[in-house]
DNA sequence: TCTGGGGTCCTAGGACCC
DNA sequence: TCTGGGGTCCTAGGACCC
């Protein structure tokens, strides 16, 4: 059986928890930029606020007519609760996979095998309000995806109080009858479309299909889903964090950026983000690559979006990869643009162990530049202090919108909360 | 005025190998 | 007249996820 838990209102539950004083009113957290609602307790649901809704397209009145606590998201925050929701889950069951960073698949442990398995997902369920104070739904199922369809019932029927156990064939199928295929891990915007037009409409319609026909017409991923609605596992636990394989650093501008120079500093800056991602998962890449775009949204001048990429020789140094990203920048720039967004992507990884050197370059002045990153590192990762290099700039005219931020409570001393005993 | 960011997997097509 | 077969690796693009 897997359980997946999964924390309600993931953003908007962590922003609650530390402060109970606004209890009960409608809470939003937006995407970087302060762009979209990206999070909403179910307050702001009953309100009619949809996911994904643009933030500046809800009235002002609007906002404060209800009350709307209005967040901007606050990663370091959400990652440390993350964190210790793993935690618990950790000490409760003998094998997690965490998925996201608000859910994970467990193993039920053996020692409650004697318990019925609606009462196991209570007592975990329980322990991590306690633990954590964040409420999650817990759905157990024999396959992963009847473990979140069951966890997609769990949310949607309050009576469930929060835990559903899908063991029961006939409750798997009761379920199905009644859950939209849309709901259904796997099942995008484009597929829920396609199903529609086949007479397709309920989880159970999809799961009646012959996986083979499936195969010949969908693909191996939609033919998984059939079988796994049908209770056959194809996906199994994977507790093993396996090595990323792209690292993405991008970011959407505050104001749009229309001078090569600003464009160039928000780039450098991007990069050497990356790059410090890449040396701490102890990866050397071979393929860099720069985008830039305008906004798809302005209807007066046309979209401009363009991209340019580098084979590298397998390198994590900063500079080498300042030096190819600023090249390929200026060979995508298209002056007069009103630029809104921008990033980097590496990938084509390998380690240490498999990495071939470069044959005209010199060995020992490649282990200093080593030396030297990592000496970096150490430095901006213990002290206030920040190294960082002359392109990326200092005046940050590229920044992000973060109007609402919240206090990092949980991982800056400055930001713990006070508590006053009266 | 204003519309997120970071991932994975699969497939097709091209370059290349013997 | 007639021009093979079986692979791998890489990249781009499209779907999906949270």
């Amino acid at each position: 059986m897997f359980a997946l838990v999964d924390v309600n209102s993931f953003y908007a539950s962590c922003e609650k928890v530390f402060r109970p004083d606004i209890n009960g009113k409608p809470i939003i957290v937006l995407s970087n930029n302060d762009g979209c609602v990206i999070a909403r307790n179910n307050e702001a649901k009953r309100l009619g606020i949809k996911m994904g809704h643009p933030y500046f397209k809800i009235p002002l009145n609007f906002i404060k007519q209800h009350d709307i606590q209005v967040f901007s998201s606050n990663y370091a925050l959400y990652a440390d609760m993350s964190n210790r929701v793993m935690e618990t889950l950790e000490m409760l069951t003998p094998r997690i996979e965490v998925y996201s960073i608000d859910e994970a698949f467990c193993q039920l442990p053996s020692s409650m095998n004697h318990l019925p398995l609606e009462l196991q997902g209570k007592i975990i369920r329980n322990t991590i309000k306690q633990y954590t104070h964040l409420t999650v739904g817990v759905g157990i199922a024999p396959t992963k995806t009847l473990a979140k369809l069951a966890n997609y019932a769990a949310k949607k029927w309050p009576q469930t109080n929060g835990v559903v156990d899908l063991s029961d064939i006939r409750r798997q199928h009761k379920l199905m009858t009644i859950t939209p295929v849309s709901e259904v891990w796997g099942v995008g915007k484009k597929l829920h479309k396609q199903f529609n037009a086949m007479n397709i409409y309920t989880a159970m319609d999809l799961a009646r299909l012959s996986p083979h026909q499936i195969r010949k017409k969908f693909n191996i991923i939609v033919e998984r889903t059939v079988r796994e609605l049908n209770g056959e596992p194809c996906l199994s636990l994977e507790e093993m964090i396996e090595s990323r394989k792209q690292i993405i650093c991008s970011r959407s501008f505050g104001e749009k950026v229309t001078q090569f120079n600003i464009m160039r500093e928000a780039i450098c800056n991007y990069t050497a983000r990356a790059a410090e991602k890449l040396r701490s998962d102890q990866l050397y890449c071979q393929h860099i690559t720069i985008f830039i775009k305008t906004s798809p949204f302005n209807k007066v001048t046309p979209y401009y979006s363009n991209y340019g990429s580098e084979a590298l020789m397998p390198t994590n140094d900063t500079r080498k990869l300042l030096a190819s990203a600023q090249k390929i920048l200026s060979k995508i720039w298209l002056e007069g643009e009103q630029y809104q967004k921008a990033g980097v992507i590496l990938n084509n990884f390998c380690s240490n162990k498999t990495k071939q050197f470069d044959m005209f370059s010199n060995y020992t002045m490649q282990l200093k530049n080593e030396k030297l990153m990592k000496t970096i590192d150490k430095i901006n990762n213990s002290h206030n202090c920040k190294l960082f290099f002359a392109s990326q700039g200092v005046k940050g005219q590229w920044h992000m919108k973060q109007q609402f931020l919240s206090p990092a409570y949980t991982t800056q001393i400055k930001d713990i909360a006070n508590v006053k005993i009266t």
